[in-house]
DNA sequence: CTGAAAGCGCTTACAG
DNA sequence: CTGAAAGCGCTTACAG
């Protein structure tokens, strides 16, 4: 007992016996006489023996540990996320390892790599919002460990995947803006690589088209960071515009109430001069004033099923694999934003 | 080249050296000539060669990795102090693994062992708000296993412990109430179990002796759960007295919405009738109506801390360990919740 | 400068 | 029913 840690030998040495049979004592072998898996398990008992996970790993070239990435872990879909897997992968032995790319590429390799230095049985990821090359999971790919992609997926490599319904949720929330009236609806787009935001964008547009309304390439702005600050920009923009938007849709809540504060700053009234619609799970965006109507995602649903394939995938047999992309389905949540007395 | 991991052994096969050579080239041994050494590097490089840290684990009896307890992922404060943990772990080469109780004291007891079975080098907990017994801490303890508690810190071992100074926070808080003319102000205690639930109490206490007001137990309702939900129900408790406040200070920020909704729905008016402060870190107490006044707590720095508390412990001998509780710096952040006109 | 050997803690095919 | 041996991939004291 070196270091404060009960091993088998030690439980053999007091035994008097070998440590194969203590290992399979341990186990419930069939081979082993009751008696002694009996004294094996007091003793282990008594000693509060933990078999060493670590040399299990090394033994069986299997560590039960998912490695997971994602871009920020104080993000409110993303740790529901982050929960639906612990959820599923506690309740089926696994531990889960978590990194935060910090929307950094480099950052994302340099975790990739860690985590396949641990030996983790497989990743689930989220891509960085910078990340356009995709070598590193190409490596992982190769090396025959799963992968499952969730909500931002990367679509050059055959794994499985998880996303929400994305265009039929922004379909959804323009077509709401469309039946309270408005006209001129602008978009506020995320980043261009994110296959999330070219999806939420397809679905703007196919609600403009499906309800006669022209496409003005002046109403849709870049909006590469998400965030408030972000947001209030590319809000100050359109409202410069020579025809300004009746309606704006953007691809995040954050970037929504940014541009709901310069509305408001140029004096304007939400929705009545413009109504404004999110997209996200964002837990407080019935909080803001007013509150804003959302795209909601399931996240926590999202992290379970991420965990399920990934674990499908371990228990199947490697020619028997079909990658999968999994679409659950959103919500759009109306409030006072896009609500007209 | 077994399961496509490439090993030392495969650079040595193919070089024709030994793989102690390999192992001593791979980390730039002094005895090994540079030509040797380039030759291994290269090839390492060249088969994307990655040592396997478990096996490097069970060699060294040290697994670089950190684990972590927390209540719940999926909130804000707690996030935050995972990414402050996460942050320094990263760059002292530490891999993270985080486990959530669910503030269920089993959970919180079974993520230990499997920690400990995990073979982790430390643990940073924040107590489940449950647990009231402490044996499965005691016997890490014991093994000689370094823990740092933060935030909700378990004061019956000899650990290293960080905190923001609670009963400061609370002091300032109610303070500030009593300068804008409070004269009977409640407070929603938090569980008693909970060492800084005990203390926000103790400086809500301390604040209205030193200003002359009197201690009033009607005034003082337990919440144990910390939701909207169940502030809502301790406000409108407060509300039936027949003498009721006129001012209410949360233990959480959760729960003073809660009661500002009871406040609201009684018809009367956040401040003038009843102000309200809440206690936390809580990313969205600017959005609420009317904004709530808090005590901001420093969650990024904490974890910062404890991480480098921990790696301290470890490069210390243990000889010399003398266990040291941090007190974080809280600021008061004041907001329409308290401000009269 | 390099290698053979032992060992970290466990598991399991093989032998008895 | 039990044990000795080999091995997972690495490291390092010892020998040369």
């Amino acid at each position: 007992m070196k270091g404060g840690q009960v091993t088998i030998k030690d439980i053999a040495r007091e035994l008097d016996i070998s440590p194969s049979t203590v290992s399979r004592a341990l186990k419930d072998h069939p081979d082993i006489s009751p008696e002694t898996k009996k004294a094996v398990n007091e003793l282990a008992k008594k000693l509060h023996y933990q078999p060493n996970s670590i040399a299990q790993s090394l033994r069986k070239s299997k560590t039960n540990t998912i490695g997971i990435i994602v871009p920020e872990i104080v993000h409110f879909f993303f740790s529901t996320v982050i929960s639906g897997i612990e959820d599923v992968a506690y309740n089926a032995g696994y531990n889960v390892i978590i990194c935060q790319s910090n929307e950094s590429y480099e950052r994302e390799v340099s975790d990739t790599f860690a985590l396949l230095s641990h030996r983790v049985d497989g990743l689930l990821i989220s891509l960085s919002r910078n990340t356009k090359n995709f070598d590193h999971f190409r490596e992982v790919y190769e090396r025959g460990i799963p992968m499952v992609f969730f909500d931002r997926i990367c679509e050059e490599l055959d794994t499985h995947r998880i996303v929400v319904d994305d265009k039929e949720g922004a379909f959804k929330a323009v077509e709401h803006l469309i039946s309270i009236g408005c006209k001129r609806i602008a978009h506020i787009e995320g980043p261009r690589n994110l296959v999330i935001c070219q999806q939420r964008l397809e679905g703007y547009k196919q609600a403009l088209e499906q309800h006669g309304l022209p496409y003005d390439e002046d109403l849709v702005v870049i909006d590469n960071v998400g965030s408030r600050e972000s947001g209030f920009e590319r809000g100050q923009q359109l409202l410069k515009l020579d025809n300004p938007p009746d309606a704006v849709f953007a691809h995040n809540d954050m970037a929504a109430h940014g541009v709901m504060l310069a509305i408001k700053e140029a004096g304007l009234k939400i929705p009545e001069d413009i109504a404004v619609a999110g997209f996200s799970n964002w837990q407080f965006s019935s909080l803001i004033q007013p509150s804003l109507t959302t795209v909601a995602q399931p996240g926590f649903e999202m992290g379970r099923e991420a965990a399920r394939m990934f674990i499908d995938q371990v228990k199947q047999d490697k020619e028997d694999f079909q990658a999968q992309t999994q679409l659950l389905k959103t919500e759009l949540i109306i409030r006072e934003s896009t609500v007209r007395a």
